[in-house]
DNA sequence: TCTGGGGTCCTAGGACCC
DNA sequence: TCTGGGGTCCTAGGACCC
């Protein structure tokens, strides 16, 4: 079994742990520049999307009295690294899937459900930070698990498994299917313009069709609903590509000014680098105009530089940046 | 005026080889 | 007038995730 905990409102719940007077408050999180809402309190879902821009929603903010803070990033990756430290001490076969989710793979017992309530317990109790759980054979179906522990949380009490063949049925039809992990807008689109509107109708594809209309992705995809599994636990995984970028305030005319932020972003790319011991061979540097800026003209450019030797050198890097 | 940042994987098509 | 077939590797672009 596959159980995947997921971390309530991360950014939120990490802002709530060291400033409890925002228990059951209206929180939002923005982004970098305070350009975007990235986190939301479950309070202020229902009138703010994720990802707005704050601009667009100013006035309802103030009119809902929504507290809004700028993202501490720093905080929240120590905040992650506890609660991840937390949930390996109940198995070692762990793979932290994001900053705020992690995949657990457990035998499957009829203890399961209790130890998966101790588990949400002891992060709560430990960290500060509430998690939703959700179990079962797969790990698309554990996602599954968990948005019906999240949604339904006076019953489930965030914790919910598919541990059999009603439940998955009933939880795959429940599903709408653009809300299937690895289903995104375009997909959807044409999902539901053969008919598709749940998770329970896509898993009655034939193989085929699947494989002929989309690919090989959708295909697991099926087979992960069915119950059967195909995607592995990935304990250990080395970052293939490392980025660093960033949105600057306001326009920049200055080459002085694009150099010396190139220059930084190498160096905090190099140090990411090292502390995974990792070694780069490419380097890819890229700049573009405000996308959102429809009134002139955009510019965008971008190039690879081949190193002579992998390194992990900030002082390499930079010189070829 | 103001719109984030950091990742993964797959596929089609071109270049090249025998 | 006729012009193969099969393979690999690389890259850009598109899809997705949180």
């Amino acid at each position: 079994m596959f159980a995947l905990v997921d971390c309530n409102n991360f950014y939120v719940s990490c802002e709530r742990v060291f400033n409890p007077a925002l228990e059951g408050k209206k929180v939002v999180i923005l982004s970098n520049n305070d350009g975007c809402i990235i986190a939301r309190s479950e309070e202020v879902k229902p009138f703010v999307p994720m990802g707005a821009p704050v601009h667009q929603h100013l006035k309802m903010l103030q009119a809902q009295n929504v507290q809004v803070y700028s993202a501490n990033f720093s905080l929240y990756g120590d905040m992650s690294r506890r609660v991840m430290g937390t949930l390996k001490r109940f198995t070692t076969k762990c793979e932290i899937y994001s900053v705020d989710e992690a995949f657990l793979q457990l035998e499957q017992t009829t203890q399961l459900k209790t130890e998966l309530s101790q588990v949400q317990q002891c992060v709560k109790q430990w960290t500060g930070i509430p998690v939703s759980i959700g179990a079962a054979p797969t790990k698309a179906l554990a996602k599954v698990a968990n948005k019906i522990a999240k949604k339904f949380v006076p019953r489930t009490h965030g914790v919910y498994l598919i541990d059999n063949e009603e439940k998955r049925v009933k939880a795959l039809r429940w599903m709408d299917i653009g809300a299937v992990w690895g289903v995104g807008r375009n997909l959807t689109r044409k999902l539901k313009e053969l008919g598709v509107y749940d998770a329970y109708t896509f898993t009655q594809l034939s193989d085929a069709f699947i494989r002929k209309k989309f690919s090989v992705v959708m295909l697991r995809l099926k087979y992960e609903l069915m119950g059967k599994s195909v995607l592995s636990l990935e304990a250990l995984r080395y970052k293939k590509s490392i980025t660093v970028t960033r949105s600057f305030e306001g326009t920049q005319k200055h080459y002085a000014y694009l150099e010396e932020r190139i220059t930084t972003f190498t160096v905090k790319a190099s140090e990411k680098l090292r502390r995974q011991q990792s070694l780069c061979c490419t380097l890819y540097i890229f700049i573009r105009t405000n996308r959102f800026n429809t009134s002139q003209k955009q510019y965008a450019r971008s190039m690879y530089v081949s190193l002579p030797f992998a390194t992990d050198s900030s002082f390499a890097l930079v010189i070829a940046s």
